[in-house]
DNA sequence: CCGAAACCTGAGTCAAGGTTCATGTTGAGG
DNA sequence: CCTCAACATGAACCTTGACTCAGGTTTCGG
């Protein structure tokens, strides 16, 4: 018996597991993204990877198990897509506009993400949690940074993380999944106008 | 046999009926608020509400059913009462920061029913879509009149809206359900100075 | 090559919980 | 009072699907 957790490791150490892994997770998001987690049937999932049922529990303890390993997983896969593509944003307002139009175009690319994600509120909500807590520490950061460069007004970042976080998330859902009547950078350009003037009429 | 639905008309017809009714509504309402669709059991729902299991099956045809039934109720509810809070508001911005308040104490006082509303998403899209469509057909209409009366700046209603939505329901979830550490009208103080002023620099 | 660890297989087990139904009970109109 | 429709009851039924397990097969270090 040696480190690690002392019950059960479920670590592929083998290049074929791995791979089996790797299959399951995806056949999980398709699973999940398509059908909900109340209708996702881990027999769905293993038929989906090409895999015998039993060879599930060779890697995951249940069906809760997988979905929260999917969430992080994506978790991650969304910050850093959002990260790349506003990395190279000469100051923050550019960057909001890239980053929300990359985010939109990515919940039309990939749906089933979006839904997983979402969902989790409902099936494991400290994973969920997580997710946005980390978002928007990041978001804080920039908007901080951004603020001591003279680049926006002053105002408080954490509330002004979550306002802009939920915006993206409906226009996400609106503009990304439910109709597409205008484009990611149409609905970025229309935004950033908002969240840079704001209502007031001058 | 007479009109009406030839299936099955689940209406009660005596005041027994309706105050039976009414129990079994508001024991769904804390049975999904607190438990969520997956884990709510119908046994719950009656134990909560002190009838027999078979009770159930008198009013409604299915669990998806009470479900779908409590939605469209609860979405009539937070409608109805943020129009209420927000009917004397002399102007636009005003309106924005009493419905917003309003909005955030209402969950905090009726976390069940976000949650509820929320998760609809998952389990009937079509009643959840309903519940942002007319929320958002609303919202557009009294942008629109603001815009008319000079109040606000030009600009798309609709997008506006969506915006403006997505903003309440996430300071909702984080300043109204996940943590208390500003009161409803701070938040709405600060996100009206946003709303109003944009984040760029004058 | 060999043996053990890792991995794969899918029929069978089992509990949960949604739904039905046969049998009462209630109450308002006649 | 009497009757019948409306309503109430909860044991039983039955599907569904998560999870187990006993027996293979593959991989890989030595």
């Amino acid at each position: 018996m040696q480190e690690g957790q002392a019950i059960a490791d479920k670590t592929p150490r083998t290049e074929r597991g791995r791979r089996t892994l790797r299959k399951l997770l995806e056949a999980a998001a398709q699973e999940f993204g398509t059908r909900g987690y109340h209708d996702a049937a881990i027999t769905g999932i293993t038929a989906r990877a090409g895999v015998a049922l039993g060879s599930f529990y060779t890697y995951f303890d249940s069906k809760e198990a997988v979905f929260r390993a999917l969430v992080r997983d994506m978790s991650q896969t969304v910050r850093s897509h959002v990260a790349e593509a506003v990395k190279d944003a000469p100051d923050r307002l550019s960057a909001e506009r890239t980053g929300l139009a990359a985010f939109i175009a990515f919940t039309r690319k990939h749906p089933e993400l979006y839904r997983i994600i979402e969902e989790a509120q409902f099936v494991a909500e400290d994973v969920y949690r997580q997710h946005y807590l980390t978002f928007v520490d990041g978001y804080r950061r920039n908007l901080s940074a951004a603020r001591a460069r003279g680049e926006i007004s002053d105002g408080p970042d954490e509330l002004r993380a979550w306002m802009l976080i939920g915006m993206s998330v409906f226009l996400g859902m609106r503009y990304g999944l439910w109709n597409k009547d205008l484009s990611p950078d149409e609905v970025a350009d229309e935004t950033i106008r908002f969240i840079s003037e704001g209502l007031a009429v001058r």
